[in-house]
DNA sequence: CTCTTTCGATACATCGATGTATCGGATACA
DNA sequence: TGTATCCGATACATCGATGTATCGAAAGAG
């Protein structure tokens, strides 16, 4: 009755390490080359194996992106709803902005690959589909976050209600994300996001340091 | 003294045609398949030619990508100061936000190019700076046409005067963009870019319709 | 109209990347 | 420890793309 536990073909071990080897491999490689200048044996020589490891862990190129954009894209959602979970019913939304804005605004590779798959999916409506239903997670996480808060701070009418805002939020983060990978200046963009988010969020009344 | 104007070989005429032929069939062809995936031969044969016309006229394909970001930036460029240049100095924020959203979000096909372009940018500092560069022009032309209105309606303060302002145009923008390339859908990125820009430029006494 | 120059087509040589088939060694299990 | 199985390396065949060299034809100058 435990003989075959789903009837895998013998189930394995060495094989998750090279996989996650060559996802590994892949990330570097993506973020420093860019996704359309990358081959196939150039990620299998950055992971230490030949090309024969690669076909036996992959079928393609666009199968090996796809997974590991999915790998880190779950990691980094798990981060962030982390960041907005932390209740503190009492925390304002300055001090949610900051935790979201220091997860989100990290790792400028990240950023790299991550707007190579967004210019993939742009061409390819089944890969559209799947971001776009992880960008309305990531907005239904920060609308709950938001309407939550808005017992204390009132958000501004403009956007309608908390569901734009979190709309307005992805956007911003989308927008700042744009010209850092420009200028690759992470600390600007991060204080700047913070700017952005508190005026969007806050009708006016916030502080403006910096 | 007009036999040799500038030491050019000789002139030419039809050589700007195929020129420009190849450019509107290079726009076509990385507007639907991405600069990663297309070919030198595919070029060519969308716009009636072979590989000599393109080597002709072109050293390389990244050589002809740049010539085609220039060109359409420019035009672009031209229309976005259009749209701002007309006074009416009573023209409101509301008015101006209208005219450029409309210049902006015309047409996806070139938002594509342009995002390709930018991942290009991203992994290739010299062009990083051209792109860089494009981006403070249009965000002066921006502030100076906000730092105009300011007589009339007061920007909120949390963005730090009009530069701070046309910042946050420019990200609302490329923010937009972003969801855009994903849903393609023109009319309710225009729709939410327009709010979005009301939201940011008239510190929260704007009305929300839609 | 003729002649010269330039442009673009054709053909060729080359290179790199892909995918497959095969084989030896590692690994899990008894 | 022995053994059956799986994984990954090597070698090979193929394909597509690139760049160049050459040649015929179109376009401008006289």
């Amino acid at each position: 009755m435990m003989t075959e536990e789903s009837a895998a073909p013998r189930v394995t071990r060495r094989r998750l390490r090279t996989r996650a080897n060559l996802l590994d491999a892949a990330f570097t490689v993506f973020a420093a080359r860019g996704f359309g200048r990358v081959s196939i044996e150039e990620v299998c020589e950055a992971a230490g194996y030949s090309r024969g490891a690669f076909y036996s862990n992959f079928a393609s190129l666009d199968e090996l992106f796809f997974a590991l954009y999915r790998q880190r894209a779950d990691l980094i959602a798990e981060q962030v709803a982390g960041a907005l979970a932390v209740d503190g019913p009492d925390l304002d939304v300055t001090a949610s902005v900051d935790r979201v804005t220091e997860v989100l605004l990290l790792d400028v590779d990240w950023l790299l690959v991550k707007t190579d798959f967004l210019v993939h999916a742009a061409r390819a409506p089944e890969v559209a589909r799947t971001l776009l239903g992880h960008r309305d997670r990531l907005r239904r996480a920060i609308a709950d976050r938001l309407a939550r808060l808005a017992g204390h701070t009132e958000l501004p009418a403009v956007l309608g209600g908390a569901d734009g805002a979190a709309h307005a939020v992805v956007a911003a983060y989308d927008g700042v994300t744009t010209q850092l990978l420009l200028d690759k200046d992470v600390e600007h963009a991060r204080a700047w996001l913070k700017q952005l988010l508190t005026a969007l969020l806050t009708d006016g009344s916030g502080t403006s340091e910096q």
